[in-house]
DNA sequence: TAGATTTGTTTAAACGTTTGAATCGGGGCG
DNA sequence: CGCCCCGATTCAAACGTTTAAACAAATCTA
């Protein structure tokens, strides 16, 4: 490394100062033409680098957003992140992500990590058992936070998500329409939003189709692949002889096909499945899976926007935003066939 | 937000300076352990907030490692990330994480933003056709570079990656071994150094085992799902009637199989297909997929801790560094049928 | 008891930008 | 010809830390 290129480096070479060369480099119209573009040459000439860290210690602007979701790996957070990612590469913004594996902990690290950072915003799937004071941490120090797919008591802040009790009554309601009877529940948890409230879209279509809600029916579980293939062995050797599951998500259901095939039935035929979320891999998964969208695009396109606009001064989009799901109906479930029983 | 908290604040509240309060706040031994403990009871107090882009400019470390791979939803990427996630939360080092999509444009992009941001260091997978002076930029900013999983022409900085050439043998071979003679190698291209080994490693035990080395046997594409599962189609009309597929990677391999299934016929007992990688995934899709171990973890955690050594001064670590991968034999491939033919 | 040491704290100069206010050399106006 | 204004540039202070060097007071040493 030669020598480290600054403002004055440039100014002195050309005799002249730094603001000018400053002002030059962002395109102020208080410099003369011809002076930028000698600038801007000697700046390419000499390799120069911008010092963000000194520019935002004087501006207090520093282009850096936190993103910290439960998982990246989990194919549903990586869908809202390529369209949050997609929405701020236009604005110049650069991102910070994280994991937060649902410690709150690591989530209030991360938290104040970006606050030391000088970061400008953060849009966050919050950890199961945030506090609100984590949230106005971040807010209370300029730090204006969006929240994504799940809610947190007590916070208003600009909230996207899926309106999940619909979205599983949905499924539950096809499947009901098949003449499905005995339908399980599977994976999931209740101590976040997102659990309470597909429970309670399961447990409402359940009831207003006049079919019994028995709590065998319902087999929680981490949201994973692996969790829906170790599923399968309960819900086969269940009593009930349930005929068809409702998945926590699409992951759930592609292992409890698996888990399935692996005892030897057929997934699709001898039961049916339904997912959640509608990942890229549901379509190609045999078979294909019949599951819900759930708008993981809109969310996060919707929450880099909100953040973009409550940067700018806007407090428009305050409070929950609910995006309406839509059932995609492929060859994982089929009519329930009275006569061919288990 | 109330009001800006800054280190004379704190030290105007006790009367002291802002010297002891900065010494102090990061346990020096020069302060007086009673004046510390009344310095950091002050500091939670008033909700201190630590400014690393003034202290940065200051010491010209920034805490900050970038990493760059092609797409961390990839979930052979996705592994890499969490073992260096594991191995640099230990250093607190905050990591800043971006795609590339194999765009040199994207990828220089961040580069450049990571030395605004007076980035530490730079862990990379480089996208295909990186010149060796978008490695030299970071390293003559005093940035210094890792790359992992591919190499670059002319750059000699520590790079880790699994034996590629000797991978796809091992994979090879075992189909061999099972009496398998018509064997295609489907997904990856050849713009990369792991697709030029990984083809090698192929035709080598190929020709080793004095079996014709076909170019209609094989058949290029991208390393997803999505594409495995199209290639079935090809194929299976393949004229050669190949009876076994060393996949790219696992994704191929199980998109292949499922394509396979989605034609009726049954992978593992009909076509024997072998993956790359050992995702999570290869042991819970339906035939559990022979595939080779690639050691991701290795990959990360040795990549981390180089730059961590090489951000204190060692350069051991200099240069290729091969993992040897391993055989993982599960049920997606069984020996051949003479009699069964297709 | 004077000088040397130790201990604890302060002073002040950096780090590389940004920006409101000041400067400077003309040119136009009355 | 004096005044004002204009465009272009510079001055200098500020942003919030860190740290070498200086300082002050207390403690030791001879």
């Amino acid at each position: 490394m030669a020598q480290k290129i600054k403002l004055s480096t440039i100014a002195e070479a050309l005799g002249l100062s730094t603001a000018t060369v400053s002002l030059a480099l962002r395109d102020s119209p208080l410099v003369a033409d011809v002076t930028r573009d000698r600038i801007k040459e000697k700046a390419i000439e000499l390799g120069y680098i911008y010092n963000r860290r000194a520019a935002s210690l004087r501006t207090s602007r520093s282009g850096i957003i936190g993103v910290v979701v439960h998982d990246i790996m989990n194919p549903f957070y990586a869908e809202i992140l390529k369209a949050i990612e997609t929405e701020l590469d236009r604005s110049r913004q650069t991102f910070i992500l994280s994991n937060h594996y649902d410690s709150v902990e690591k989530q209030r690290h991360f938290i104040e990590t970006l606050l030391q950072l000088g970061g400008d915003g953060v849009i966050m799937s919050p950890a199961i058992g945030t506090p609100a004071s984590d949230i106005r941490l971040a807010e209370d120090n300029g730090m204006p936070a969006i929240l994504i797919a799940r809610s947190v008591p007590e916070i208003d802040v600009p909230t996207f998500r899926g309106d999940d009790a619909y979205g599983t009554a949905l499924a539950t309601n096809h499947l009901i329409s098949l003449g499905h009877t005995r339908i399980a529940m599977i994976g999931g948890t209740d101590h976040t939003s997102t659990g309470r409230d597909r429970y309670a879209g399961y447990a409402n279509a359940m009831k207003k189709a006049g079919l019994p809600l028995d709590p065998a029916l319902r087999i929680p579980g981490p949201r994973t692949k692996q969790s829906g293939f170790e599923a399968a062995v309960n819900f086969l050797a269940n009593p009930l002889k349930p005929t068809a599951a409702v998945c926590w998500n699409d992951l759930v259901a592609i292992g409890l096909m698996n888990g399935i095939a692996r005892a030897g039935l057929v997934p699709g035929k001898d039961i049916s499945v339904t997912g959640y979320d509608d990942l890229e891999e549901a379509a190609i998964a045999t078979p294909a899976l019949t599951t819900v969208w759930n708008g993981q695009s809109e969310v996060g396109r919707f929450a880099a926007r909100a953040l973009l606009d409550k940067l700018n001064g806007s407090s428009e989009a305050d409070g929950l935003h609910l995006i309406k799901p839509e059932m995609r109906i492929r060859q994982s479930t089929t009519p329930l066939n009275p006569g061919a029983g288990r």
